[in-house]
RNA sequence: GGAGAGGUGGCUGAGCGGCCGAAAGCGGCGGUCUUGAAAACCGUUGAGGGUUGAUCCCCUCCCAGGGUUCGAAUCCCUGCCUCUCCGCCA
């Protein structure tokens, strides 16, 4: 959510600023509202003043032994005037709370124009794309042998984007996920996290997925709403709702390793080969809470750590600055790393490492108390993959394939595979 | 799943339906004292919002949502959460 004093300061700025994600913002229906806000609550405030004041006055004389009758009187009608004050403004603050909430987030300077992800832009790129000398294979035909992939069976049990690992190849994604953890951790600084997997529509609507996007989500029961994670962002980052922060706390760093659940409404037919798209998927997550000047700083670090993996792994990637279009409702910029796949001939999105500042906080209302204040001040909050791991899988996969189709291990995770070296 | 107890400020913990945003203690902050620290003493110390140039002032918040009442932290209903016991379990 957008700070409200910056609509009433200057909604063109708004307006022009979201205008870049094509995003209309009606300034002028914003202001008839908020100039009915202001009425309404100054009216029933008064109202309520005035209620206080009399029965306080009711109080004092029944307390002399007076009679009260003629002040009761004098209140009765009141009552019915100040609950459909109370109501109208009520109505209008959720009316109001709608429309923020369906607002995204501004972005920052250095996020380029542009529609979509054409326009992103390249900012660095990494490793050499391994040279063979046979025709690379997918990860669905390398996985095949001995249906170590099995998406016919991930079918059967489950559906079209569920998928079922086997053997070494179920191994190599915990050794995956191992080795990230491990390096987040004991290299980067971060504290590991368990969290649950099914959350409410306060920690939803607090992340913002909520309530523009459910249709992407999974419901996984009604009263009390609960819903499957799409990332362990929404767990983790709600860990510091409602939460006034010491400043000697801060910087928050938190790792998590999670399943996630997304339901890719909208992206029928897109992807259907493969596990690059499925409904679920397990994902290292990095989140970071921290002082809003360091945000900036900590963008660049945080996408750094996801970069350490791949280079770990020997991967070759390229790391993306997403253009206007691009860059996610919540996120005010957003890097994507995208890793080398040869058996699509492409770079595919693997992590994506986003700055929110304080929008997330906002709705979340996570603050840490500033010492130079005195008061509370809304944090900024960052995350960003470290990685995906079904993808990091296939990256592997296709990267370090031979001409018989026998994956070999890198070397950053044999030992996390109980030495071996070659999935033959 | 069954039975019971309870949810109050950073924490502990009081609170006859009216003068309670809330006693007291602890903690925090400021000060006195001290070479410095501790102790002691004095003062101060919740959040959000409205209005204002800024104060003043006003409103809301004692788990959440409804209700009763002129007036609710206090009474009633519903929900959520926590604790204890029993059952069932990983």
């Amino acid at each position: 959510m957008l700070d409200p004093r910056l609509f009433r300061a200057d909604p063109d700025f708004i307006r022009k600023q979201l205008s870049r994600r094509s995003f209309d913002f009606n300034s002028r229906y914003y202001a008839e509202l908020e100039a009915r806000r202001k009425d309404i609550q100054v009216k029933t405030q008064d109202l309520q003043n005035e209620r206080n004041k009399r029965s306080k006055l009711i109080g004092q004389a029944k307390a002399k032994g007076e009679d009260i009758q003629p002040l009761l009187d004098q209140v009765q009608h009141m009552a019915n005037q100040l609950k459909e004050a109370e109501m109208e403004l009520s109505e209008i603050q959720a009316k109001m709370t709608g429309l923020m909430e369906g607002i995204p987030n501004i972005l920052d300077g250095s996020v380029p124009d542009g529609k979509n992800e054409e326009a992103n832009i390249e900012i660095s790129r990494w490793g050499e794309s391994p040279a063979f000398d046979f025709e690379a294979k997918d990860h669905v035909d390398l996985g095949a042998r001995n249906k170590r992939m099995d998406f016919e069976l991930g079918a059967k049990i489950a559906g079209a984007r569920f998928i079922v690992l086997n053997g070494a190849l179920a191994r190599l994604q915990r050794a995956l996920i191992q080795l990230m953890l491990d390096t987040h951790v004991s290299e980067h600084g971060y504290s590991e996290t368990y969290v649950p997997f099914l959350v409410n529509a306060d920690s939803l609507r607090g992340t913002g997925q909520l309530p523009k996007f459910e249709a992407d989500l999974f419901k996984a029961n009604e009263d009390p709403a609960l819903y499957l994670i799409p990332t362990a962002e929404v767990p983790v980052t709600n860990m510091v709702r409602d939460v006034i922060i010491d400043a000697k706390d801060l910087p928050l760093k938190l790792v998590c390793h999670s399943p996630c659940f997304r339901s890719e409404a909208g992206a029928y037919g897109r992807d259907m080969r493969g596990m690059i798209r499925q409904h679920q998927f397990e994902k290292v997550e990095l989140v970071q809470i921290v002082r809003p000047e360091e945000s900036g700083r900590a963008h660049e670090e945080l996408t750094e750590h996801a970069e350490v993996i791949l280079k770990k792994l020997k991967l070759p990637y390229r790391k993306m600055l997403l253009c206007a279009g691009d860059t996610g409702f919540s996120s005010s910029k957003t890097y994507d790393l995208e890793v080398w796949l040869p058996g699509q001939g492409a770079y595919r999105e693997i992590s994506s490492c986003s700055n929110f500042k304080d929008f997330q906080a906002r709705r979340l209302q996570a603050r840490w108390r500033n010492p130079e204040t005195g008061k509370p001040e809304l944090v900024h909050t960052l995350n960003g993959s470290g990685l995906a791991a079904g993808r990091t899988l296939i990256a592997v996969m296709e990267n370090y394939q031979d001409a018989q189709g026998q994956i070999h291990i890198p070397e950053a995770l044999i030992s996390y595979m109980g030495g071996i070296e070659v999935i033959e």
